[in-house]
DNA sequence: GCCGTTTTCGGCCCGACTGTTTTCAGTCG
């Protein structure tokens, strides 16, 4: 279902950078660029929303585009992107992604010496007639030399577990050193990817000094008196220090997103105040309202403070107006992990080791859940093995040493639909995940649905099937799983693992409007990939999600009798 | 190209940094 609003949006994007390149107003640009952020952060399909006449209250996205989205729905291209491609070679365009390179730029090496792509960009740098541009010097064509080296390697983002065990690392590093100290930028969201680490800190020079002598520095690419960047192995990390009166405005300011900021800033012009990173001024006259706290700007604006999660402009700041934010979820509320592996199957950890593990984290409760037969390489369970494996279950829970286990399983889905176990085996179990493992290319709507049809199955597991950087999800209709999920009283996962984190964001915001409940569960192979909860309350917190929403913030006992009634019908 | 109980036309966020400028353009976040 996203697949057309991911090719569509990469489309108008593509014509926002012909637009740029050729010089056109910066501002229909950015109205493409917006419509195309909007399009990909839709959670239903954009040809449903057309066909159903619902383009219109899309805000930025007017009479112009939904003819070409029209155009688009029905001949799969946009004529408009079609005539630029003619024009200009789309190769060419590309470029427009290298860091250092600009719209201007290109245009130059365009018109001057010919650059049609990338070969030859690579060329004019390497023989030197680059610099024959007017106001090209050597620094300029060094940084774009550089921009098109982390261009040709491609992925610059990393995994959210990944960012989030570096920033820590950093902060153990300044905080001796620091006053104050935060993660900011899109970590501090907790968006599933990231690009460089913001860092913020109240210090005088002994901070700066730190952090460029943090272990595991390659190179120091900048260092003034506030602001300092470091490569610390692949990753660009930026350390900003900040006055702490100046505190909040630099906080939000550094934690974006910019498109959350921009529309922050409309607001505040509108009100004639003006916000920048420094604080919060009367346009007349320059008064400072605030600055020292985060809460300070959005009060100003006459808005509720919006947890670091929601900002992406996506409706948040209309509900901070409104009053209508949602208490979201929290960390601390989550009473246990409903997704784990043990030796059983393809993990590592013995069921004690998962059951104190978890004690240790807080939790009350802990569900097993290896594979089951059909998944061989991961020496799935048959019926035999489970029922031996939840007897170990039900001896060690007697002891009560650790968290309560769950004796659960993650059952494989076979690709017509029906269950890898059998009932007689299903209804011993407390908790039952089902997922499609195989077959990733034919469309896994049915095969979903028919699973939560089951009496037996409580969840369905890493729904889209999507792995970050590596697959796609299977063809599917979400919006039908959402349905189907609703209507049997099945939930669905939040897989919180680095690699996954599926369902996505939106998808969490979708799946709450439907009435769909998750479950978040971390999909551990041992028990140092526990920790990984907190991306999986991440994606909740910014799929809008609130405690009631998410069922392991139940206790145990609730959590037991949510598990029992769908087996009763309901 | 979008949008509006301040506007259907005239606006459209804000600042830092860098380089190559003799006063500012380009790029970034």
């Amino acid at each position: 279902m996203e697949n057309n609003n991911r090719k569509l949006a990469r489309i108008l994007s593509r014509i926002a950078d012909f637009l740029e390149f050729k010089g056109d107003s910066i501002y229909r640009v950015n109205a493409y660029r917006k419509a195309a952020r909007v399009i990909k952060d839709l959670p239903e399909d954009i040809k449903e929303l057309h066909s159903k006449g619902k383009l219109g209250s899309i805000h930025g996205i007017g009479e112009k585009l939904r003819e070409k989205i029209g155009q688009y729905l029905e001949g799969g291209t946009i004529k408009k992107y079609e005539e630029l491609k003619r024009e200009i070679p789309e190769e060419l365009i590309i470029l427009m992604d290298v860091p250092n390179l600009g719209p201007k730029t290109l245009r130059l090496a365009y018109e001057g010496l010919g650059v049609r792509n990338l070969n030859d960009m690579k060329k004019v740098i390497k023989e030197g007639t680059l610099t024959q541009l007017p106001g090209m010097g050597s620094k300029k064509v060094k940084k774009i030399e550089k921009g098109l080296e982390i261009f040709l390697k491609g992925q610059d983002r990393m995994l959210l577990g990944e960012a989030i065990q570096i920033g820590e690392r950093v902060l153990r590093h300044l905080a001796p050193h620091a006053s104050n100290l935060s993660i900011a930028g899109s970590l501090r969201r907790m968006k599933e990817t990231v690009g460089d680490l913001d860092i913020l800190g109240v210090g005088g020079k002994e901070i700066m000094e730190a952090f460029v002598q943090i272990p595991g520095t390659k190179e120091v690419l900048a260092k003034g008196e506030t602001k300092a960047s470091i490569f610390l192995e692949e990753t660009q990390i930026d350390l900003r220090v900040i006055r702490e009166k100046e505190w909040g405005a630099a906080l939000q300011y550094f934690t974006g997103s910019k498109e959350h900021n921009v529309h922050l800033r409309e607001i505040a012009r509108d009100k004639k105040l003006k916000i920048n990173e420094y604080g919060i001024f009367a346009i007349e006259g320059g008064k400072k309202l605030g600055g020292a706290k985060e809460e300070d700007v959005y009060k100003a604006l006459g808005l509720a403070y919006i947890s670091p999660e929601l900002r992406e402009d996506r409706g948040e700041i209309e509900a901070a107006r409104d009053l209508t934010l949602p208490t979201l979820v929290e960390y601390h509320q989550i009473q246990g992990d409903l997704h784990t592996h043990s030796q059983w199957s393809d993990g590592t950890a013995t069921l004690e080791e998962i059951s104190l593990e978890g004690k240790k984290l807080g939790y009350q409760y802990i569900a097993v859940t290896d594979h089951s037969k059909s998944m061989k390489i991961a020496h799935g369970l048959d019926e035999k093995r489970l029922e031996d494996q939840i007897k170990t279950i039900r001896t060690i829970n007697a002891q009560g040493k650790g968290a309560y286990l769950l004796a659960g399983i993650e059952m494989d889905i076979h690709p017509d639909g029906t269950l890898d176990l059998e009932p007689d085996i299903l209804k011993e179990l407390d908790w039952v995940v089902a997922s499609v493992h195989s077959h990733f290319t034919q469309d896994a709507t049915e095969r979903i649905l028919s699973a939560c049809h089951s009496p037996w199955v409580h969840c369905i597991g890493h729904p889209t099937g999507r792995i970050i950087f590596s697959r796609e999800p299977y063809p599917l209709d979400l919006e039908k799983v959402f349905k189907g999920a609703a209507s049997t009283g099945t939930v669905l996962e939040i897989n919180a693992h680095q690699d996954r984190l599926d369902l996505m964001d939106i998808h969490c915001r979708k799946a709450k409007e439907m009435g769909v409940k998750v479950a978040i569960g971390t999909d551990s192979h041992h028990i140092g990939q526990l920790w990984m909860m907190r991306l999986g309350v991440g994606i909740a917190r910014r799929g809008w999600l609130e405690a009631p929403d998410v069922i392991n913030t139940y206790p145990l006992k609730d959590l037991l009798a949510f598990t029992k009634r769908k087996r009763k019908g309901g």
